[in-house]
DNA sequence: CAGCATCCCCGCAGATACTG
DNA sequence: CAGTATCTGCGGGGATGCTG
């Protein structure tokens, strides 16, 4: 059982092998497709779980459910479930959370203001090879 | 033939549905499983190939090759083959590339520094549904 | 509403073999 | 040495259906 969820996701896309470094997972975990939008909204505040799914878009429930539960397993996100019916639960992030979202923000910063750059250097690229 | 090397692979672990946000290619390159490594490798200084290999272990030649080339393709690394028998090809990191590798050994420096709280989190977790 | 459980497919990683 | 080309598996991820 362990994590509840369907097998045990982890959310790693790749295990890095073996245990080798224990630290190459979390930030799996926290770069990884959805981990990162994640982080970033949360960045602004709290969310309800559809209302997060909404925000990103394009995200399915499943993949949603696995991302914030590994985040809440490594201590980045707090969940909230509210014993109401319907059923309320809230998603922020705890301090250790917004620590890393603003790592990953500045991350994500620095890429779509080099974006220019990058493409720039693809066509370059591409150009040299045809 | 485009990107020359096998099936154009782009190392992007999920094209992000489509050409959705053209950034997040980039974030997937940067932090991908051999990108972070072969970034945070290189800041310290230029590596050949196979030195850069073993420096990293556990890297099969395919994706530390698939990996140079698209962070080479976006601009981040410097690839310089000198024309000689045996073949020897130095890799660097370009002035966009080293912005780059901060951002993600920064990110890994923080991963590596609070690994203790995470994991602390994670057995609260664990222990909380037995 | 907020999940959990299954099925299934495609794509990436790894292994292997071959070149300049 | 530094790649390229091809094959294969297996697991992440989407789609679907069901619960409290």
């Amino acid at each position: 059982m362990a994590v509840s969820n369907q097998s045990q996701p982890t959310l790693a896309r790749y295990d890095t092998g073996e245990a080798q470094c224990p630290y190459r997972l979390v930030l799996e975990h926290v770069t990884s497709r959805w981990g990162v939008l994640v982080l970033i909204e949360l960045l602004d505040r709290s969310y309800r779980f559809s209302e997060l799914r909404r925000a990103i878009g394009r995200v399915s429930e499943k993949m949603l459910t696995q991302t914030l539960q590994t985040l809440e397993r490594d201590g980045l996100v707090h969940r909230d479930a509210k014993p109401v019916i319907p059923p309320r639960v809230d998603y922020s992030l705890t301090d250790l959370g917004r620590e890393a979202a603003e790592q990953v923000r500045a991350l994500a910063t620095w890429t779509t203001e080099r974006m220019e750059d990058v493409e720039k250097a693809r066509r370059a690229y591409d150009e040299a090879r045809t």
